[in-house]
DNA sequence: GCGACAGTTAGCCCTTGCGCTAACTGTCGC
DNA sequence: GCGACAGTTAGCGCAAGGGCTAACTGTCGC
């Protein structure tokens, strides 16, 4: 659970910048090599790459070197943490619109 | 849409840190004033208010002044711009697993 | 073996982010 | 009116983020 907020904390870190949910995006598509990855980005390979060293760090993806080229793949479980995370908002969203009902049900706790 | 992918940032960039999260939750259970909220955190008030001005500024929260006390309150809908993202990654990667499917229900493409 | 090719490392620049203190503004309550 | 109280503004320091170039490493293909 510490470890669930830490890992989450990188996850929206990984995530706040454009390139990188664009890489995420692309990926979801199937496996690919940096190079190619890098190819659909207005930018040199070693930026790029920092983009792709900040998405495995963070779980977000896993990569494989073969030979000289670097193979990405998404790791979609990741992205769970952040549906974790929405759907822990929604339940506390939910409880609260529970309270708000008991008390309008409930008129005498009501002054007015 | 264009709108929509610049919003997404935002918000994305708003939710990266654990603060602004906290804030995010905390305001789920309904609207709390900047002083109590500060309270909470371990940091002064004018860092705080950093953190409570990039909410409001990227959508996540609304916030009113009344008298000498603002008051936030959590501006529930910004949070579906994330859900959205999510259901589309799910989307491309629904579309991906049909074309595996594919693939190997038709095993005249491939040589093997 | 040698050139081309894919990725990597090192180091720099500049901006942004996040924390702080100090001092100020405006409102409340007596 | 005056003190306390809630928030605000200004400005500073430092670390991290995201981009670049230049130069290097290791592999592939002929």
């Amino acid at each position: 659970m510490a470890q669930y907020s830490a890992h989450l904390d990188g996850v929206f870190v990984a995530l706040a910048d454009p390139t990188r949910r664009a890489v995420v995006r692309r990926l979801g598509r199937g496996p690919a090599s940096v190079g190619d990855l890098a190819r659909e980005f207005p930018m040199t390979l070693p930026s790029f790459m920092k983009h792709v060293r900040t998405l495995e760090s963070n779980g977000l993806i896993r990569t494989v070197k073969s030979g000289r080229v670097r193979t990405c793949v998404l790791n979609r479980e990741r992205l769970g943490l952040v549906e974790d995370w929405l759907a822990e908002q929604r339940r506390i969203w939910e409880e609260r619109t529970d309270r708000l009902e008991q008390f309008v049900t409930a008129p005498e706790e009501n002054p007015q």
